[in-house]
DNA sequence: TATCGTAAATAAACACCGTTTATATAAGGG
DNA sequence: CCCTTATATAAACGGTGTTTATTTACGATA
């Protein structure tokens, strides 16, 4: 047999290619990631999949896509359980679902922030927009928290650089909701350091260091909302 | 001709094997590494290649070795070349040339901690100490900085987990030289801190969204210092 | 109903890759 | 002078992504 029965079929085909893909990625690891793996595995042979993607790029850059979306949801899932939460409540569990969806879901988590195949990159004008959907609910909490006067920027925050500042700005103006600079250096100093501890969490950097990365990684994220004054010393 | 001339020659051979796949990889990435490739660089034959590295596996970790060397080395050159300044100026050198290493050589950086070849990871007990080594100098003038006073850990990040104190504790002691806890959590917030801001930039997931690394790793960094009382305010 | 266009699969081949095997070559020591 | 040993090679194996040409069978059209 050739073509399949429905009608719609070709989409089901590369959504299943997909589905195969992240499995294989997810037993044999990034490298078991094979055209003729994922052929196998479904009954079919390596050139049946150029039908679908013509490239082996382009699966995994529908991977990332993928992967992107699924962080994504995570994220707005921990930010609508605690809609009703105060604002460090709700930081801490959107914040807290970044490094759980990392933890469980390390191969993606590497597809969109790591190297995942050397020698390719994901096309910046495709992943840029996605990039920042996973924290369009988390920086509305900080600008709620903001305007509320419950968030207070530390002072040692408060002398943004110039270049940067006026960068925000720029494309503030330019996607139509400007966020006060200074606020916005605060946001990417918090990713950063949950970022950082994600991925040397991943990497097996930390955890020999000081032994509960999951332990520490609150400790941070507490410090991080004391010194916002969103949270108070236990 | 099949032995070379000199005596130790194969030593030789063996570096020059690692400069040339050094090479490749900032040619064509890291999945440019290739035996073939480097053998016909060098204008032999790939198996040739298995005299000095049994594997492939066996060189990549050759490369790491290499790679936590010379980071060590940078930011022991920063060190040494700070060493009479203040605390803060010591720390910002340190720090500063743990990003220019990075930013400088990504791929050295991305085989150290990054996943440089998917479905190999590099044999811990050799990393392991490696890992430290770029680190020890730095940890010395915290230590030395909170022994005269200068240093104070801030409020927020004083009460590190049990699980965590507990287990630097105990590789405090094993060791011989044990740092206190809490100033231990506090290094390695920072840590995750700059961390976190080298991998966004290097992934350039960063760039995009705040113009300027450079100057805003500064911003952390110094943020970071006034926060334990080693820099005042401008 | 017969025919045609097309989507989707295949087989075969190409140029790579890491790796193994068996073999050849030449330097150095007894 | 011979023999050990290090070092190189050629050839082959199974694997990879990818291209090409070909076949198959569905869906619509006349």
């Amino acid at each position: 047999m050739s073509r399949p029965k429905g009608k719609h079929n070709g989409q089901d085909t590369a959504r299943k290619i997909k589905t195969v893909a992240r499995q294989q990625m997810e037993k044999y690891g990034t490298a078991g990631l094979t055209l003729r793996g994922i052929a196998k595995e479904m009954g079919i042979t390596a050139p049946a999949i150029y039908n679908y993607y013509p490239r082996l790029e382009d699966l995994i850059t529908a991977l990332i896509v993928d992967a992107f979306n699924a962080l994504a949801e995570a994220m707005h899932a921990a930010a609508v359980e605690t809609s009703h939460s105060s604002y460090a409540a709700r930081i801490q569990a959107i914040v807290g679902a970044y490094r759980q969806w990392a933890v469980e879901n390390p191969v993606d988590f590497q597809l969109i922030y790591g190297n995942p195949i050397p020698g390719y990159s994901a096309p910046a004008e495709l992943t840029t927009p996605l990039a920042r959907k996973p924290f369009i609910e988390l920086m509305q909490v900080y600008v709620e928290a903001m305007n509320t006067g419950a968030l207070h920027i530390p002072t040692e925050y408060q002398d943004l650089p110039d270049s940067v500042a006026q960068y925000i700005d720029g494309w503030g103006q330019r996607v139509g909701t400007p966020i006060p600079a200074p606020l916005f250096g605060q946001i990417i100093s918090g990713w950063g350091r949950i970022h950082g501890l994600v991925m040397l969490e991943l990497t097996h950097h930390i955890q020999p260091v000081i032994g509960d990365p999951a332990a520490f990684y609150s400790y941070e994220v507490n410090a991080y909302l004391q010194r916002l004054e969103l949270l108070s010393p236990k």
